[in-house]
DNA sequence: CCGGATCCCTAGGGATACTG
DNA sequence: CAGTATCCCTAGGGATCCGG
């Protein structure tokens, strides 16, 4: 069987001490795995990312990219030329991350059609 | 390599499209894995998940109840009985996706106290 | 026991305009 | 080019009270 995630059948609840919470909230957002995909292939740049990720803002790539730094998945180097030109990458722990999350996506693609079927009949037996 | 989960280094957006987002929107929310971690033991009824699920509220029990029931991860039984009695518990799919999460879980486990440090030093440069 | 219905408040995130 | 700074609006979610 798989690990426990639990304490005597008690979940954890406090974002500090649970780890599932802790690391899935950040990774959760609405745009950080698709950064973190988007940086697979090798480092990228500020306006290659926005434009490689449709529909993301300047505001929420900036913001993301922070927060990805700041956990640790993201290395960011500036190079001080004119203009500036700035370039993400992956650190190990990103790549680290990055595989357990393409098991997920992985599922995800095999059975979303399943599951949009589901929400269909799911919502003709409300209607 | 792993699978690619892009179209031309072009990153999908669109929910209705993007396997990743419209699966993990759902599940990415802030209770829905820890009640299919919950119900990964066998089926439980709604108080119990309650109480279980320490700092979830009644309403959002239900509602991510429902959500999940609805993308087809949990069934739900009603007993006729007095007073009402519900069960809920996971389907196959669900404990397929349950798979996948927990290898996120494993490595979440196994890295958060590296991610804390991260944080901390990120925070210290900052300040 | 298992919810549904309301109220309310905050964080997430889009659009836009401005800088080194 | 790669951001920062504002404004603003909505969805997520807690607290509370009511009902079969």
């Amino acid at each position: 069987m798989v690990a426990k995630v639990k304490t005597e059948r008690r979940m954890f609840h406090n974002n500090e001490e649970c780890p599932i919470r802790n690391v899935i909230t950040q990774i959760g957002d609405k745009w950080s795995m698709l950064i973190l995909f988007a940086l697979v292939d090798g480092a990228d740049r500020f306006n290659s990312l926005k434009s490689r990720i449709v529909g993301i803002s300047q505001r929420m790539l900036t913001q993301t990219l922070r927060d990805l730094e700041r956990e640790g998945y993201v290395k960011r180097t500036v190079f001080p030329e004119v203009p500036a030109r700035v370039e993400y990458e992956l650190t190990t722990m990103g790549l680290g991350i990055v595989k357990p999350l393409y098991q997920l996506v992985t599922w995800a693609s095999e059975n979303h059609e399943e599951i949009k079927r589901s929400r269909r009949e799911y919502d003709e037996k409300i209607m």
